[in-house]
Order: C-alpha cells, then structure tokens, then sequence
RNA sequence: GUGGGUAUGGCGCAGUUGGUUAGCGCGCCAGAUUGUGGCUCUGGAGGCCGUGGGUUCGAAUCCCACUAUCCACCCCA
C-alpha cells in the first residue's frame, strides 16, 4: 500500500521527485470480500435485465462537453460546478460523464435505434463522475444502474419502467422501500405550474430561506425540495402542480397509477417531489428507503429531440450502487464473502512439487478450481493454507505417493481420509464437485 | 462552498498532566522432535505515530497550516 511514509521512502529511491502516489479524494479501491459483493450485485442486475428484455449499453466514459450541458440541462448544479471538464489535444471540451442517460440518448440517436422495433430497452452499470464532497456512499467516482426506455408515450411504458426498479429492490430484499410517484405534466403544463408557483412564493417571500429567496425566481420547483423549516411551511400551502396539468397530462398520470394498481405496486402520490435534473416530463418518481433516495427517475419526452433526434417519447431511472452496496453489507452483516477452493494439492520434495503443479493446471483446465504450493512451505504449513483458502479436499504428494501410485484424499471438513489411486484423482474430484 | 469530529504497523484500537528502545487484539511468517489443517503455546517480520512548520532540553501527545476521511447542510444517485 502506498502510504505517505512509503512514498516518502520511494522518493529516495527516485532522487528525490514527488510521486503522488495514493488515492484521489472521492476514489476507492475495490478488493477482497467488497468486490464479490459488487459481483454478486452485478448478476443480479443482469439478470433481472434479462428477464425484462432490456439490453446492456455502454457508452464511453467520456464525452463532448456540451452533450452534457445541454443533456442535462444548463441550469443544473451538475452541470455549473460538479463536472470533471478537460480539453484534449485536438482542443475539443471533454467531460467525464456525470449521468448515464445524456450518453445513452446519445447512443439511441446515432445508432438510429428508432428503426429497431420500438421500445427500446437499455441498461447499463457504469462508472459515473461528479466532483462534490464526500461522505459515506457518495464518491466522486462512483458507479449507477440505470435503465432507459425509447420509443412509447404510454404511462404502460412508465409503469414497466417502474416495476423494472421494484421488483430490482424486492428481490435484494431491501426493506422498507417506499414509491413515491408525482406528475410534472409537459412544457405548456410546467410552466404554466412556473409562473402559478413564483407568484405565490413571492407573497411568502419573508418566511424563506436565504438560498429559496434567490433561486425561486430561476427554478421555483427547486423550493419545495428545501428541508428548511421555514420554507416547509410555505410549501404546505402552495399549490399542487397536478391542479395545473392539462387533461392529457392528467390522463396520463391516472393511467400510470391504474395500471401500477393492477401490478400490485403500492406507492404515494407526493407532490413535492421535481427532481434536480431539468428533462423530465410528466411522471417523476423515487424509491426511498430509511430516509434515502435509492432511486430516482421518470419520463423526459423532449431530451431525445433536443439532441437531435427524432421526437421520441422515453423513461429512466438511475440507482447509486454505493447505496445499494451499503444496504446489501448492511444485511449480510460481518459474514464474509469467500471463494471456496475444491481441492488443494500440496507437495512433499521435488517430484512431488513438479507433478503436483501439472495436476492442479489439468483440474483447472476442467473448470475446477484446485490450488497447489507455489511456495515451496512445509507440509504443515501447506495444510494450515489449504485450510485458509476454504479447500474442501487436500492431498499431499510426494515420493512414496507417486511411487505407489496412492494418495490419501482428506476431506476437510470431516477431518476423514481415504485411499485413491492417484491417476484416478481427478476423475474422483470431477464426481464430487 | 459552510460547520463539527477523526488521522498511530495490512485491519481494528490503547497510548494517562509532553519524558527514555511506541504498545495491544486480529491478520501475516516460522517453530512446538524429523510428511498433514482448524485449538493452544512460543518466537519473528512489519510504524520515523497523515504531511509540513512552530513551541520545548525533549512532541504520537501542545499550537498553526495543508491533505485525506467521517458526520451535518447543499445537491443528487
């Protein structure tokens, strides 16, 4: 590990130039038992996705800047100040990407995805950048699951998205998820909710925060998200966003809930929630679980055509795998995660180390998973390793066992041993595996 | 960006009002009669106590700055 005192030490060895060599603030190095943990949490996710039939897409992990600005939207505290921005050679403005769906949107556009039988279902598990303050489960490089659906503008397709991310939270058996649903209806509806909300936020003005006093006349929305005490209470009386959409919108915001009824998906209806991003449309929606977001998404109509494609109706959502890392150790407790190793072959004198490396390659190359010593240790110590990788049968090979052509396979677990002709091991371990 | 806590061998922690060679648990390596694990015992390796300054005869210990980390706010996933 590169610890400040071994770089100091490694400095020498250079001639004194300063390496800075450690982590990154917001980065993390992933081993051990944490890693089968986010393998495992993978596998879920793909096979979930599989169930649903939506694809995996990746997307590089940077992009045209402006993708980003624009994508996301301009007004954004992601786009003012939190993106990691970089010219490149060629002088072009680059951005690691701080959200999935501008550059799969992207992708839709430029692969002419629409002239595929439509929808089309897209997921991905990708690395994903924001430069902000840390805290536990918030890195600046952190990693999201997220699921987008071209190609429909029926609330069916908001509710499949939906049930995409419950039955997701069901099946890792997170508890205590709640699904909050809320409509922001079209542009003619939002802003018309705009102008409604700005004029009587500005009759409140005197009991808002000093951040709500500034910012409501840029992005009123943004006012109901405050957790202060002052502006709750303003917000309480403000008025409902649904009393503004349009017959569509409504429409369509009752269809969503119709059909979510019909799927068995319990949810609240929650009028304050707007989300941070500016694309969405119509339904918006979060999955909470003790207090925390693990999910947030909802329908973006207009981003597929402001980027240059066709108008193409689409719904998402993203999770933060951190959180739902931590939510999984949570529940898995102290327990560790190993992998377990079939067979450890351990070796006594020369011959008994070269074949036993032959033996252990031939097992390997049958999908079984066979150690052996590496190390040259004592027998003892061979024994004391097989034990520490979890090995559920040992032997030792050495000369009388190769001259005899015997071994005794010892089970670890039991403690019990038995004879085997030593060619026919792994035909024997083959069967017990 | 704002406020508070923390920073000691791979991990988790002690280190008393500043005083000699900085400890403990786990882990790692090796032994406990010569070729066999899990228990126990013994020994060993591994830290200039986050970095840089300052106060002092003397600093892990006090002061300042920086960095990282954690918590809250902000925002989101």
């Amino acid at each position: 590990m590169w610890t400040a005192s071994a770089n100091k030490k490694r400095n020498n060895y250079l001639g004194g130039i300063i390496l800075n060599i450690q982590l990154v603030k917001g980065t993390k190095d992933l081993y051990g038992s944490e890693v089968l943990l986010w393998q495992q949490l993978e596998k879920n996710i793909r096979k979930l996705c599989a169930t649903f039939g939506i694809g995996e897409m990746r997307t590089p992990m940077f992009e045209f800047t402006e993708l980003f600005a624009r994508g996301v939207g301009e007004t954004t505290d992601i786009v003012q100040k939190e993106m990691y921005t970089f010219t490149d050679d060629g002088n072009r403005s680059l951005t690691l990407r701080p959200e999935g769906t501008a550059g799969t949107v992207r992708a839709y556009i430029e692969h002419g995805m629409h002239n595929q039988p439509q929808p089309t279902k897209l997921y991905y598990i990708s690395p994903t950048f924001r430069c902000e303050n840390t805290q536990a489960g918030r890195q600046r490089q952190f990693h999201q699951f997220g699921v987008e659906m071209f190609g429909s503008y029926s609330p069916a397709q908001d509710a499949e998205a939906i049930s995409v991310a419950t039955t997701f939270l069901e099946q890792l058996g997170v508890k205590n998820v709640e699904l909050r649903i809320n409509s922001l209806g079209c542009t003619e509806c939002r802003n018309r909710y705009n102008e409604k909300l700005k004029q009587f936020i500005s009759s409140h003005l005197d009991s808002l925060c000093d951040t709500c006093k500034q910012r409501y006349l840029k992005n009123p929305l943004r006012v109901l998200d405050c957790k202060e005490q002052g502006c709750q209470n303003v917000i309480a009386q403000a008025p409902s966003v649904l009393e503004c959409l349009d017959e569509e919108c409504t429409a369509h915001f009752e269809k969503v809930q119709a059909i979510l009824k019909e799927m068995g998906i319990a949810f609240t209806i929650d009028t304050k929630i707007v989300r941070g991003l500016d694309y969405y449309t119509r339904t918006v929606f979060e999955f909470v679980s003790d207090g925390l977001t693990v999910c947030g998404g909802g329908r973006y109509d207009k981003l597929v055509e402001e980027c240059g494609g066709k108008p193409t109706g689409a719904v998402g959502f993203g999770m933060g795998m951190e959180r739902l890392i931590m939510i999984l150790q949570k529940q898995y407790g102290e327990s560790e995660l190993k992998n377990d190793t079939a067979i450890y072959i351990g070796a006594m004198g020369e011959k008994g180390l070269i074949q036993s490396q032959a033996l252990t390659l031939q097992l390997r190359k049958q999908g079984i998973h066979a150690e052996c010593d590496t190390v040259e240790r004592s027998v003892k110590a061979q024994m004391k390793y097989a034990n520490k990788i979890n090995a559920h049968y040992s032997v030792i090979i050495g000369n009388t066992e190769i001259e005899q052509n015997q071994i005794e396979l010892k089970n670890m677990k039991e403690g019990t041993k038995e004879n085997i002709v030593l060619s026919d091991l792994i035909d024997v371990i083959k069967q017990r595996v």
